[in-house]
DNA sequence: CTCAGGCATTGGAGCGTTCCAAGAACCTTA
DNA sequence: TAAGGTTCTTGGAACGCTCCAATGCCTGAG
């Protein structure tokens, strides 16, 4: 295995397009094309300077290749700490994504993490130096932040993880369709014969939120069930969410929806506190699949986000807008899907 | 507020040292005194240029002055996943300290996120273009992993979140001291009048495992109490801990240390099994304070990590190094710190 | 009045790469 | 053999910045 030898001089310093050209008896400019355009050399030339270029095992500047081509092969992303200062489980998953697949484009991600203080982020901190980065994702991105506006207007190309709900919509984005998961998780329960289901969302006004209990009211209006008197909100908050759902409770919910795995967790606490077992006597559905979820008893049926999904769509949206700046954007909705733990299985449906 | 006023030209580009310069009636190499070597200027000039700089909107482009100082002021992050497939809950939250004290010393961080399948990542991955980071934090180093000795001999500083616990110590690292996290708990438990304290650990080998299974150790032998027969081991998963520390439970432990949230978990499992209360009849901590911890009922005791100051650490550690490259290794242990939920204090302690 | 010496500023070069246009080699065709 | 068109290769410049050495200016001493 000729792992990378560095040869000649011991005190070498790094090895430069220079040297690789003189050794190989040919000018850097060749060398130059033989990475970068192959088909402009004949294959006897491109076969000598590849080996030696792996011989001396060059690698380019990138500093220098920036410089020159105005191009940093970077992608930053700006982390927006959460509102409620719980930094989201969902994130770590979405970064790695991101990371693997802006990797596999030849890109890198460089953090730009707001100090959790400062509200937006236009305020001359982070975005200063922006201009050595290619393009932007941007999360939680619920509502129209300054960011957009910000980036819009210098021209650099960016991607939102998450729909603005609020205000023009601007740029492109990726996002999950919330609706359609709890929609499928009203399914999943009236398959398995539940028709009074309950919903524990958020309160108003949150984009997010407001999604999630769509797809539960389209589902049940669907099937002709009702709706009203049949959801509850709460803060995403446990103690919260314990008070908050149990009046669904007590009107004889046989299943509940929530919007978050939080939420579902307070539903457990308010059954118990009624003496009756998630899972068992009413299902639950969480939504995120935190990594909770599936450490809970009964474990947590719950909608896991198709992260992976949404990091390589938000690099393809982010190449292909750097590509073309002026084109119309384009927005991708992506499914969660259902993962079917304890919490709705336990027991066969109840027959109302 | 005269944020940016990008004035002039309207199809200016980004905004050049030399444009400031001519402007500003000075030399290039004036502005760039100005900006990194204030004191060189007379109190006049250097006013008139930065208001100058201000007008104009200008920043330095970076990859220029990587190029020209051969420093890049971006640090790599190497995550490399954790043998099980399980993304650490704790390694959000330290990327969030670090990105934050990267930033404060004016450096920013760089993924390098190994591809889930590649075991070690010295394979030509990522590491190929290193050259363009000023420095490397690696995670998830408990054992000499071929990362090291790779970034040594190249010459490229760096420093481990994480001590190396088998083979040679080379170079930096910041770590929490587990050991005293463990012994800590123990004398919370002690203190409440505990004395048939078990610990629930995984198989010996794990640096990790070890270093926290020693620290409930020694506090127990301090107080005199017996450690053998009182301690168990399992994989970090639920069920195997539940099954792992049964004979504890039947032995009359009335606590039990575990070196994970999930082994504490389990642990809660194992208690309704038997008809017993966690909390309430027998005390559990847990370690990492994991999202999780704070939402089990009863809520769960557990072991904070210092990640902020970890991260902290890592980043003065790293730019110690880059500034003095042979100095001798220097390695920081930080102690964890107990948070103290219901699953100690629910009941007074029992008497034995 | 000249000259040393400190301070503020400047010119020129170069970091390592890729773009551009021009050059050398090669093969066809007359 | 010379002219013409490819195909492959080359030299020079430039990207934006900072290093280095040298300049001009001023003050105070000889």
């Amino acid at each position: 295995m000729p792992r990378s030898t560095s040869t000649s001089s011991p005190k070498a310093g790094p090895v430069t397009l220079a040297m690789v050209a003189r050794r190989a008896g040919v000018s850097p400019q060749t060398v130059s094309n033989a990475l970068n355009s192959p088909d402009l050399l004949r294959p006897e030339t491109l076969e000598r300077v590849r080996r030696t270029v792996d011989e001396m095992g060059y690698r380019p500047h990138r500093a220098a290749q920036a410089l020159r081509t105005r191009s940093s092969k970077l992608i930053g992303y700006g982390i927006r700490p959460t509102p409620h200062g719980t930094t989201t489980p969902v994130m770590d998953r979405f970064l790695h994504a991101l990371s693997q697949a802006a990797d596999e484009a030849g890109y890198r991600i460089l953090l730009f993490a707001s100090p959790p203080g400062s509200a937006g982020l236009e305020g001359h901190e982070e975005l200063l130096d922006l201009h050595h980065v290619d393009g932007f994702v941007l999360s939680g991105t619920e509502r129209s932040d300054p960011r957009q506006g910000w980036l819009a207007k210098r021209g650099v190309p960016f991607v939102g993880f998450g729909r603005m709900w609020s205000g023009r919509q601007i740029g492109d984005w990726a996002d999950v369709d919330g609706a359609s998961g709890t929609d499928a998780a009203v399914e999943h329960l009236i398959a398995l014969g539940h028709r009074r289901i309950g919903f524990l969302g958020w309160p108003h006004g949150s984009g997010v939120g407001d999604d999630r209990a769509d797809g539960w009211r389209r589902a049940m209006r669907r099937h002709g069930l009702p709706v009203r008197g049949r959801s509850a909100r709460s803060a995403d908050d446990l103690d919260a969410a314990r008070a908050a759902v149990g009046p669904l409770l007590d009107a004889g919910a046989t299943a509940v929806v929530a919007a978050s795995d939080v939420l579902a967790l307070g539903c457990y606490h308010a059954l118990r506190e009624r003496g009756a077992r998630p899972g068992a006597d009413v299902a639950v559905v969480g939504f995120d699949d935190s990594p909770t979820a599936a450490l809970l008893s009964p474990s947590l049926t719950t909608l896991a986000q198709p992260l992976e999904a949404v990091g390589r769509e938000c690099v393809r949206l982010l190449l292909a807008r750097m590509g073309r700046p002026t084109a119309p954007p384009e927005r991708v909705l992506l499914e969660p899907s259902l993962v079917v733990r304890d919490s709705t299985t336990l027991v066969p449906a109840p027959d109302d």
